[in-house]
RNA sequence: AGAGGAGUGGCAGAGUGGUCGAAUGCGGCGGUCUUGAAAACCGUUGUACCGCAAGGUACCGGGGGUUCGAAUCCCUCCUCCUCUGCCA
């Protein structure tokens, strides 16, 4: 969420960046927001100037039943029930004003960073980099004949058990999972990152902490009857840690990564181009967050990328690194990198890790500050990245290295599989 | 799950209806002293909002209520502890 000071700073800029990412009638909607605070200004101050008069009137009662002035203390009574019923009023008026502009400043999506490409098309996002991709001879089979051939994962048990779009790993497929997700876990402590194993439910808070609630609620699970959410991505458990928190500058940057199943409901996006591992409700992800200071915020967002993709580098998949335009940008993010693999089975690159930068749209919502060498708090920059998402690396992997009856296991992984092919 | 107890400032801990935003101790910060440090002593030390400022308002787990007045009384929810039960 934006801050409303800043926005009343800065109005003319938010305004012309915001109406780079398609919000309709931004600069209707900035100027209503100014001038419903302004009107939240001055309710507030008849309101804290009432109750300073019912306080002081209180106190004279209290003063006045000690030296037992009984016709004053009847006067003053009578004073202050009118009083209370101006600040019961002034109160309504004032829950209402703040509500509104609550309400407003949740429909406004993050600013995009002034070096996001400019568009609402996927030909506006930039690629920064895209691997060679090597060519072969032997046609190449997708990974859903692939994990049938080689018996590694099983779609139709899933329908079974649960449903569309929770696949079954079986023998070297599970272990294949289990060798990825102890890999990242393992690059990432090398790095630094603390590991951390959250909790798969939230509450309503930590969904709004990190922006998910209310703009996404509809694509999470809900636990009837509890209020609790079934996690998309463990950036929101990891990330709510800290809500209400001050850092000490001293503390950061905080580096977390996790481990953690994904649970999405991904309604909307369901097709006949998803197939396989593409899309899936339930899948495994390792995530990494930081907590930074502002100044620092876009050299740790390049660390994240870099990071990804020394993973993506040690896979040996082709990759591509896409620098997502202003219209392609998540809510919540200020400025986002996706990597995709390469689908050779497919011949379509696949999006395996999304890295962003929320500068403080996440911290002013979970009250997220750091206090500077200087003693001044300032609300933190949160970022995160996927390092890695496991379905389609995992189907990456098994195209990239199919030959005629093997697949070969990526010689990093080894030690974690135990086997050398599939 | 049942019974009982408890949630107060960074921490510890007092306060059970009236200048309580809250004693005291520890910690933190600034200073005196010291060549330096420690000790001692003095001062200072929450957050948000309104205000140019002076100052004001709100907050003692969350929400609601009683009262002229609530950290203190009542209701409700949450969390923690103890005992009993159940269980991976």
């Amino acid at each position: 969420m934006l801050e409303i000071k800043k926005i009343r700073k800065n109005k003319v800029e938010i305004i012309l960046s915001l109406s780079k990412r398609n919000v309709k009638n931004i600069k209707s909607i900035i100027y209503n927001l100014i001038e419903s605070d302004d009107k939240r200004k001055k309710i507030k101050s008849r309101y804290d100037n009432l109750n300073s008069q019912y306080n002081l009137s209180s106190k004279e009662i209290g003063i006045n039943i000690k030296h037992g002035n009984t016709a004053k203390i009847e006067a003053l009574k009578l004073n202050n029930s009118k009083i209370k019923e101006e600040i019961k009023k002034i109160n309504k008026d004032l829950k209402s004003i703040e509500k509104k502009i609550f309400d407003i400043l949740i429909t406004i999506p993050n600013i995009p960073n002034e070096n996001v490409p400019e568009g609402n098309k996927e030909e506006n996002n930039e690629i920064v980099f895209q691997s060679k991709s090597s060519k072969t001879e032997i046609p190449l089979l997708p990974h859903w004949d692939l994990v049938k051939k080689y018996k590694i994962i099983d779609f139709e048990l899933g329908n079974k058990i649960t449903g569309a779009g929770f696949p079954v790993y079986i023998n070297k497929g599970a272990k294949l999972q289990r060798a990825l997700i102890n890999f990242f876990l393992d690059e990432a402590v090398k790095k630094g990152y603390l590991e951390i194993q959250p909790p798969i439910l939230i509450n309503e808070n930590s969904g709004f902490g990190t922006g998910q609630i209310p703009d996404k609620e509809g694509q999470m699970y809900k636990v009837e009857n509890e209020n609790l959410f079934l996690i998309p991505t463990a950036e929101v458990p990891i990330t709510n840690i800290y809500q209400n928190t001050i850092l000490d500058i001293k503390d950061t940057p905080i580096k977390n990564v996790a481990y953690s199943p994904c649970f999405r409901k991904e309604a909307g996006s369901w097709g006949s181009h998803v197939r396989g591992l593409n899309r899936l409700h339930q899948f495994d992800k390792v995530e990494i967050v930081q907590i930074v200071s502002p100044e620092k915020s876009y050299t740790v967002l390049n660390d994240m990328c870099n990071y990804v993709e020394s993973l993506l580098e040690n896979l040996k998949l082709p990759y591509r690194k896409i620098k997502l335009c202003s219209g392609d940008l998540g809510f919540t993010s200020a400025m986002t990198y996706d990597f995709e693999v390469f689908s050779p089975g497919q011949k379509k690159w696949l999006e395996c890790s999304s890295v962003s930068n929320f500068e403080t749209y996440q911290s002013n919502r979970a009250n997220i500050k750091i206090k500077l060498e200087n003693k001044s708090k300032v609300l933190a920059h949160t970022l995160n990245g996927s390092a890695l998402a496991l379905p389609r690396i995992l189907a990456s992997i098994i195209e990239n290295n199919q030959s005629k009856n093997k697949i070969k296991v990526p010689k990093v992984l080894i030690p974690y599989t135990g086997f050398d092919e599939i």
